[in-house]
RNA sequence: GGGAACUUAGCUCAGGGGUUUAGAGCGCCUGCCUUACAAGCAGGAGGUCGGUGGUUCGAAUCCACCAGUUCCCA
């Protein structure tokens, strides 16, 4: 074996195997299902740490389920992400001098699907890479025909439910992309802009102002209106005034919607470009101008200012403002602004026709299951935002000026009506019987939301739409857990949960588990878009995946956000290492076994070793029983590191008989077991080094029962245990401090002389001892000393005047310390209250500490003493 | 404007009504290439748990307010 963990070849080998014989490909069967759908990445491009944390996360749950005997599936996938991946598609065509429209929709669907083969691959690759078991003969597309098919069933069986409309409403409108967007697609930010205060000239008399941050809306105005209550503007209620730069007269009128604190208290109506507006403007019958072209450029309706940007058209009408004299003030003003999620342009509000789904509807099921507690989200405190945005909700705009998704399957006749049906030919029967000529129908250009195929994901890769009564989706659903990040808990989480009731009933899983976002150093998200993720095949490289795998996991608390640093690898591949040597140790005993009888400190720390197992394995069966998984892996690294490899390992040194070694490496087989889950591919090469087994067989599937509770014994082994090791430490400090070295006999001053001879053992193993012995007086000669516990040990050696005074201050400090805790417990049993009220295990608890307290006192203040007469 | 959280060692973060000096990793200091591991070993320094008040026999832990930070929603 190498002195150094070389990580490559090891996960080339396992990786390649565990393919080649389709470990990870789950059937129903007999045994209990343990089923994960997978957060499918977007094609658009190369994963990130997000999605490392994500899928390490999951597969943990995976492998770790899979020893616990349970049939696990975790089906991979990838999304189409529609408007990033055609946005992205658009981009490169660019670059190559093409325009999506001269392309047309057929070919350009064709560069889009080259693009995504490519992406599917790389990210499969980075997957496999990441070591994760998912079943990837399961591996779905949400572009491919099965699951095309389930969103155009689901969106005819809404629209038949009457869940799907099709409505004018003022709908977010991305001007680069040219498409709608839903809510959630729309990210708000902080602008620094203008407040312009702008005089309205009236009929007769002084003008109105009324103050905006858009100037360049004006020109779309048809009314300005004031709250009915507002004294300062009651009678301009009725009145006429004109649009500033043109001859159009708009009236005044009242509406309780206007908030008179904002501005002047007077509002200028724009229903085309502003969603307030528009259902003022429909509950006052005022008509509706659209000055913007689809790219929010001015169109003819805007006169003279045609053809400009919004942004030229807002500066060009200020000027002209300006010189009209038409503006009365201006404040420097902070708002926030809507900026689409993919193209970061300027979102327009814009009045149009699109797809809608009811989802009032909808959202009472997915409220209802979680109050229920059907389905637990995990950290709980994200139910209140879910709760929150379910109760507020708003329709869903669906559909997308885009190519690239599921095309909507609606048709129109030439009559104007329309027909919603699977297929043109169903759609034209519908329209027979309806009475308009089928031999017009044309399908709707639009597809569908991205989150409108999503939103089936746990339904459709178990193809419920296909065949609801197929046997995989009666064994596998509903899924176990859902594991993903908070920020798509509207997008994707609560929408899956509405179809998973709606279509089939009942929840799609049973367990949300959010884990945090992954940031960089300055606290910014790993994105794609800002380029701050380090590429994790990069680091997979550089470190090993089982390194990269416990840097993640090991910094993501529950929930919780984390600044991912490559540190963190790099402890994660010092494990790596650590866990090899410790093997290449339990080797070399191996190798050179000899015959002797054990000693009874090799058998006693063989039996406390065992005690600790079995410890860490309850330990790490509750930790992730309750999705804990930083702890589990923290409490992982600590045992191994330090009481196997520091206490066990050293303590069998220089190396245990043959008889011990089954024991020994049973035990080491189980720590194998325990990391597995996280560091799958050092576990399976090192389990096959020590067990060489056939290929085939892997840890992964080696079973691992739930340990029985601790015995009492066995509690008492590991606290001497620490008794000991907690002394030796202090021993080594000590002589250390005062730069001792070379053997020493060590006197022991004890009132429990057995339990001081039956940790002997630890002493004797891990300190240069010549000699113990047992003293019933402190020593009259010079001698370092500490009180450890109800105990006195003393290291016989002549010091200096500077030493004794050394001494005499750290005594002095554990005095202080002492006499100190002794007041806090005095406080508390003197006190009749807590006498009254405490519970009884607590008294008798502090009662003993008191005792024990004050004999360290009084030994301290001894040794204090018989320090000074030296 | 509405909601959620965070503030604990130099840095990044766990923990969470009583556990005999409050933990980890990294960093720092001291001594070691001791035959598994220098990607290591052995030791050490470093914190009145953001502030104020309250609940309680008892608060770093629960509650309120204040200050600072962050995120989500409109």
């Amino acid at each position: 074996m190498e002195s150094r963990y070389v990580p490559q070849p090891v996960e080339q080998r396992w990786g390649a195997l565990w393919e080649r014989f389709g470990l990870y490909h789950s059937h129903p069967n007999e045994r209990p299902p343990y089923s994960i759908v997978m957060p499918p990445p977007n094609v658009t491009g190369v994963l990130h740490m997000g999605h490392v944390l994500n899928n390490t996360l999951q597969d943990i749950l995976a492998r770790y389920h899979r020893m616990r005997g349970y049939n696990v599936c975790w089906v991979p996938g990838t999304d189409h992400a529609s408007i990033a991946t055609e946005a992205k598609v658009v981009a490169r065509l660019r670059a190559q001098g093409l325009e999506k429209r001269q392309l047309g929709r057929e070919a350009f669907l064709q560069k889009a699907w080259e693009w995504t083969e490519e992406h599917a691959q790389i990210i499969t690759q980075q997957l496999k890479k990441l070591g994760i078991s998912a079943d990837w003969k399961r591996y779905r597309f949400t572009l491919d025909p099965p699951l095309y098919q389930a969103v155009l069933k689901s969106f005819v069986q809404l629209y038949e439910d009457g869940l799907i409309y099709r409505g004018k409403h003022i709908i977010h409108w991305d001007p680069v992309a040219l498409t709608a967007l839903s809510d959630e697609e729309v990210i708000y930010k902080e602008r620094e802009s203008t407040l312009y205060f702008v005089r309205y000239p009236a009929e007769n008399g002084d003008p109105l102002v009324i103050a905006t941050v858009r100037p360049e809306t004006i020109l779309a105005d048809v009314a300005v209106a004031v709250h009915p209550s507002d004294e300062r503007y009651r009678d301009w209620i009725g009145r006429r005034v004109r649009v500033p730069l043109t001859e159009r007269m708009i009236p005044v009128i009242a509406d309780a919607d206007v908030d008179p604190t904002f501005g002047t208290g007077c509002l200028k109506i724009t229903p085309a470009h502003d969603a307030k507006d528009y259902e003022i403007a429909k509950r006052h019958g005022l008509p509706f101008m659209d000055i913007f072209t689809p790219t929010a450029h001015l169109n003819e309706l805007a006169g003279p200012y045609a053809g400009l940007s919004r942004e030229e058209a807002r500066a060009r009408i200020v000027e002209d403002l300006t010189q009209a004299g038409l503006i009365e003030r201006t404040l420097p003003y902070t708002h926030s602004v809507g900026h689409s999620e993919r193209t970061e342009a300027i979102v327009e509000p814009r009045l149009s026709e699109q797809w809608f789904v009811r989802m009032q509807p909808l959202a009472k099921l997915a409220l209802e299951a979680v109050e229920r507690g059907e389905i637990q989200v995990i950290p709980e405190r994200f139910l209140s935002t879910y709760r929150h945005w379910l109760e507020n909700i708003k329709d869903w705009c669906i559909s997308r000026q885009l190519w690239w998704g599921h095309r909507i399957p609606a048709w129109y006749a030439s009559d104007g009506k329309v027909f919603v049906a699977l297929t043109l030919q169903e759609a034209q029967q519908q329209a027979q019987a309806a009475g308009s000529d089928p031999t017009t129908l044309r399908q709707d250009e639009d597809v569908l939301d991205t989150w409108f195929s999503s939103w089936l994901w746990p339904l459709s890769v178990f193809d419920f739409f296909e065949n609801p009564n197929n046997s995989d989706f009666k064994y596998y659903y509903p899924t176990r857990v859902l594991v993903t990040a908070p920020e798509i808990l509207f997008f994707w989480v609560a929408r899956m949960i509405m179809a998973g009731y709606y279509f089939a009933g009942k929840k799609p899983f049973s367990v949300v588990y959010l884990h945090g976002i992954v940031r960089d150093k300055q606290r910014r998200k790993m994105s794609k878009s800002l380029g701050n993720s380090p590429d994790p095949l990069h680091l997979i490289e550089r470190y090993g995946a089982d390194a990269v795998r416990m840097g993640i996991t090991i910094s993501a608390p529950a929930g919780n956000d984390l600044l991912f640093d490559e540190s963190l690898c790099e402890q994660g591949k010092n494990f790596c290492n650590k866990i090899w040597n410790s093997f290449r140790l339990l080797r070399l005993w191996q190798e050179k076994a000899e015959d002797y009888p054990p000693s009874s400190f090799q058998s006693q720390v063989v039996e406390w070793f065992d005690a600790r197992l079995q410890y860490l394995q309850r330990e790490i069966e509750a930790l992730l029983e309750s999705y804990r998984f930083y702890e589990a892996m923290h409490t992982l690294y600590r045992e191994v590191w330090e009481n196997f490899c520091s206490w066990y390992l050293e303590a069998l040194k220089p190396a245990p008989p043959r008889s011990l070694l089954p024991k020994v490496q049973a035990q080491s087989l189980l720590i194998l077991q325990l990391l597995h889950p996280f560091m799958p591919f050092i576990t399976e090469e090192l389990w096959h080094q020590m067990t060489e087994v056939e290929e085939e067989k892997s840890i992964g599937f080696q079973p691992l029962p739930t340990a029985p509770p601790l015995t009492e014994r066995q509690e008492s082994l590991i606290s001497s245990a620490i008794y000991a090791q907690t002394l030796i430490t202090r021993l080594r400090g000590l002589r250390q401090s005062f730069s001792l070295s070379g053997a020493f006999r060590l006197l022991v001053q004890t009132s429990r002389e057995p339990f001081l001879r039956s940790i002997e053992g630890w002493l004797w193993q891990f300190l240069p001892l010549a000699a113990i012995e047992y003293v019933y007086e402190t020593p009259t000669k010079q001698a370092l000393r500490v009180v450890h516990e109800q105990e006195v040990f003393f290291i016989e050696v002549d010091f200096a005047e500077s030493h004794r005074q050394e001494l005499e201050e750290k005594l002095k400090r554990e005095l202080a310390h002492a006499e100190k805790l002794l007041h806090e417990i005095r406080s508390k049993l003197e006190n009749p209250a807590f006498r009254a009220k405490a519970a009884p295990e607590v008294i008798t608890r502090e009662e003993k500490k008191h005792q024990d307290v004050l004999t360290r006192q009084q030994l301290l203040l001894e040794q204090l003493e018989a320090l000074r007469k030296l």
